[in-house]
DNA sequence: ATCTATAATTTGTCTAGTTGTATATTGATG
DNA sequence: CATCAATATACAACTAGACAAATTATAGAT
């Protein structure tokens, strides 16, 4: 089996460590000509490295390697930065921003009225250059106004939150479910169509109690585990 | 397929309001960005949101949302309504002035004659920024001098015929056609090229029958409703 | 201040390259 | 002959990059 020769060759390549976490392969169409073999053999190789979870790939792009795995703790005091663990090192980057009026439940969330604004904020967090979550933050206008322009130059909500003179808050709720990748998901988080991702939604509120953050964080679920903690 | 998830999750911001009626919705860029996609796959979303009539788009400038979504506020349309027969709209502007001399048809329904000399004032009506109207009315000089140089601070025409003396004036007739919209007025009134307009020639006269103003105004077909009242 | 020339944005269009999917064919092996 | 690996071919979906055309923002001059 022609295949499995080609996919031991590739997957030795990436443990030595020739392609570095998030680096491009080269094309399907490169390997067939550098093995000698069709197309199709090469994509078979390379669907099982997807499998194992070594390589991901990317529709019009390429196929790319995959960064390492992390845990990452839920407690009172979450803050994504100082809570993921693992080898690498985290970076998170803010997609896009807006303000807005705030819909039925996140002014319920966020103790607002419907037609109170909220301030959005979307972006991914990445860990050895690929990506591992999504986030979506809502923040109550009135109450941290100004935030977006400070997220947009630099991403950490601790930071942000600081700058607008909030030095400490809490996490209140957490609710975690699972759910699988829809295309646009799948896409921003470069993995497959249908694979499991955590899904965390949370409110973080000041210590007397003001709400002052609803978010929705997408985890891909085989790179990530979550671990809760109740101090 | 993803152009078809990003097609759905836009609709929905455009449904739920959080963009309002005339105002622009982030770049191509800026949503390739946040969907991490390419501009094309954007573009694909957005062309159907074109199709459908949610938006259109100004190469320079940016797409922005019709409103056609805030149409079942009946409210605001029928106020609007109410007024066509009298004067205005909520928002107008005078984009162009000039003084020449009068048509074979303006000098018949102005009462003058082909040498006489016409103001000719032009302008588009908003409503909730978006146009939905384009007019081009004339004057006849001598009976109103002056008016040009008013309208163009202050594009209200009752104002206007206020300052020239003129405390009332009378709709004397009105013909109501439909037309498809030329490439100049699809421009002007940010629609489709052969979209559906309503055509309204008017005549606006004195208590005692002079005539002093004839005009000419299309409205957005699909945006606006005309109700005749015969009291 | 106001106008003007320049630069920066933003949409429209085009070409080329890459992965995903579907179908059909070849060739060796039992 | 049936089966399975590999090949061959074609198309769809998406990415990548470049450039043109229209608009908007900016800086400079008068």
């Amino acid at each position: 089996m022609l295949w499995k020769e080609i996919h031991h060759k590739l997957l030795n390549d990436v443990r030595a460590g020739h392609y570095s976490a998030g680096e491009k392969i080269p094309t399907e169409a490169e390997l067939a000509r550098r093995f000698n073999v069709n197309r199709h053999t090469v994509r078979r190789a390379l669907s099982l490295l997807r499998d194992e979870g070594f390589v991901f790939s990317k529709r019009g792009a390429g196929v790319f390697v995959t960064g390492k795995n992390a845990t990452y703790r839920i407690g009172k005091r979450t803050r994504f930065s100082q809570n993921i663990s693992s080898d690498g090192v985290p970076s998170r980057q803010v997609t896009s921003v807006e303000t807005r009026h705030a819909t039925y439940l996140e002014a319920g969330k966020l103790a607002l009225k419907t037609s109170d604004m909220v301030h959005v904020a979307e972006g991914l967090g990445y860990l050895e250059n690929t990506p591992i979550m999504h986030s979506v933050s809502q923040f109550p206008a009135g109450r941290c106004d100004g935030i977006l322009t400070y997220l947009q130059t630099n991403p950490s909500k601790t930071d942000a939150f600081a700058a607008l003179g909030i030095a400490d808050y809490l996490r209140k709720e957490t609710e975690v479910t699972a759910v699988t990748a829809t295309a646009m998901m799948a896409n921003m988080l470069s993995c497959a169509v249908g694979a499991p991702l955590l899904r965390v939604n949370s409110v973080n509120i000041l210590v007397d109690g003001t709400p002052i953050e609803y978010g929705t964080t997408h985890f891909i679920g085989d790179r990530m585990v979550l671990s809760v903690h109740n101090e």
